[in-house]
DNA sequence: TATTGTTATACTCTATAACTATA
DNA sequence: TATAGTTATAGAGTATAACAATA
């Protein structure tokens, strides 16, 4: 199989600044390559938009997780969303100083914690939630909603 | 606009492992989650295979953009790569020492820096790109080739 | 004055080992 | 003996400020 490489040094006047004529073309035909690129600009538009609300991608995660399972333990969430128990022990202890969610002791295993949130979590989730929609549009507002629709299908069966 | 939400708690006699039965309808309909989902897949993979070759994912970037590119400056490799300079200093200096690529001044700008594979880093990286690509269709084996060039197609069209 | 490469440094994220209390 | 939550800590990844040499 012929590899494609240029031979040719590049331009040895102009270092410049852009990006343009740099040939990226192996990366380009990788799905790991382009997952990465793709995850990324969504996630720096949520950074941006989501400061309003004091949110990072994890904590509304949790959150969001959460709104939709109330009474999760630890665990649970850790094994959802690919978090290391230790890490998400500060999360959980930040947020419920924000007097967002809180700890209960499980009915029946003394060792576990159920996670619920308070009104004013599931307030701000809603909130939450909505702005990340609107977000998630405007961030992927070259893709028709029939398009969006089948990359989210697709990128699920890559990981499911 | 009415929100999905589980009234009910989660069984209180089973906290489990599984992440069987929890609910997370939201963030699977999100892109941003999805993308995530599916590059931290495939860099697992690729973290377990290349581990052969001692290269991860941005010194495999990196080799792969200089054999395309050869006497590219640090600057054109960070803006490509997204990369920081002050990060980019300890790469190169460690594939240097590896003894796969060189630093040559650049012929007309005295603060430049040409980057180089050398014949070892020419042949790794062509060991390396097999071995990506090979990585790359196994890791998302569940999808068809049609399917996979359309999810590179609609990522791109995300970030571009 | 602006830019390239660099150093030093700080901050965040993620990962590992070990402890406690319960099961 | 195993598990849930926790603590402390280490490591990787990423970011900013400032400097020397050159443009």
């Amino acid at each position: 199989m012929p590899r494609l490489r240029s031979t040719k040094p590049r331009s040895a006047t102009t270092p410049g600044t852009d990006t343009e004529g740099i040939d990226i073309s192996f990366l380009r035909t990788q799905v790991g390559y382009n997952a990465r690129r793709a995850a990324l600009h969504i996630i720096g538009i949520f950074m941006e938009r989501m400061a309003a609300y004091e949110l990072k991608v994890v904590e509304f995660s949790v959150l969001s997780l959460l709104a939709h399972n109330p009474g999760l333990t630890s665990r649970h969430v850790c094994a959802a969303l690919s978090i290391m128990p230790p890490n998400l022990v500060g999360l959980v202890t930040a947020l419920e100083k924000r007097g967002l969610l809180e700890r209960r002791p499980h009915p029946s295993d003394g060792r576990a914690m159920g996670l619920y949130l308070t009104p004013d979590g599931e307030a701000l989730t809603t909130e939450a939630e909505q702005a990340v929609a609107q977000l998630e549009v405007d961030a992927t507002a070259n893709l028709t909603a029939s398009e969006r629709k089948t990359l989210i299908r697709l990128l699920q069966k890559v990981y499911d």
